[in-house]
DNA sequence: GCAAATTAGTTTGTATGCTAACAGTTTATG
DNA sequence: CATAAACTGTTAGCATACAAACTAATTTGC
């Protein structure tokens, strides 16, 4: 799972959010910087992930997701449609290729394009896998009250 | 600088936040899962922060603000502090000590200890950075108000 | 006091994620 | 139509980031 997650959430459990949010621009702290915070964040969801859906990691179910929505996509247009650039993109792909779960090949009406679809067993994967991932969602919200969470998506989507 | 991000930001710049959070739990969508989303603006931020502070990498820089602030740490011992595993930290560790920023010798009452400090020009290079850290934060948060940005900082650090 | 458990650091392997440079293909432009 | 510009995918290189397995040193428990 995650070691450094865990050691670090016991040390810091009583630290007072509102005092530490008011002195952003007096000294400097790192505890205080939104950078930091938010790495530690997504650490967190990540950890969670891995421990509910150890099949795949988040990048590839995003991926093989977009798939299964979509239908088909090119490789670079997949990668845009996830935020991903070009040469992470066929990393994944490639990995995903390799365990079946999809397929690609070049559209004859433009020869530098490369063709992604599912297989029936990335279907069926990404069936057996979306409601974990909506239990993923839950537990990474947690610590919020259903208020809070509204509020939270709201925020972070204006910080996209 | 990163081509991802602002392909991504154009094209979903429209998007409405209050309808989109509001189903959270209904269809999947991939851009409704807060990891998703997360990942987005940590991407943002790791954007904003190599634009403004080309010499160092967040994790070097949270590293060396660390032993600043601390004055000393073992190689663990700092990995823990900001959250990094004893993996990770070596490479870190390793690059900052190659650019002469810090300095490591072993502890005579520990001998498995690697006691860190920061270098003269180390402590230098904080403080020139230090001010621009505080405008990456500044620019991350840009999109939000004050109050918002008071908000969103509550409720990111509940969910460390 | 000594074996067992713990801790510190290292190494290997895997996966993101980015930049930069490249070749081949397609589109736009004069 | 020819050339420049743009796009698609690929490769190499660097820097996180984590798991797992390992060595060496220290601490605990009996």
């Amino acid at each position: 799972m995650n070691k450094v997650f865990h050691a670090i959430t016991e040390k810091q459990q009583d630290a007072d959010a509102t005092t530490m949010a008011a002195d952003i621009t007096s000294d400097y702290q790192l505890e205080d910087q939104v950078g930091f915070i938010l790495r530690c964040v997504n650490q967190r969801h990540l950890s969670i992930f891995s421990r509910l859906i150890p099949d795949l990691t988040p990048t590839q179910f995003s991926a093989l997701t977009k798939l299964c929505e979509n239908g088909q996509a090119s490789q670079n247009e997949l990668g845009r449609m996830i935020a991903i650039d070009a040469a992470t993109i066929k990393g994944v792909v490639d990995r995903l290729k390799l365990r079946g779960l999809i397929s690609s090949e070049s559209q004859p009406s433009d020869l530098r394009r490369l063709i992604l679809k599912p297989t029936a067993k990335g279907r069926q994967l990404f069936d057996q896998i979306r409601v974990a991932a909506l239990a993923v969602s839950e537990e990474t919200l947690k610590p919020l009250s259903d208020k809070e969470r509204h509020l939270f998506f709201r925020l972070l989507m204006k910080l996209r």
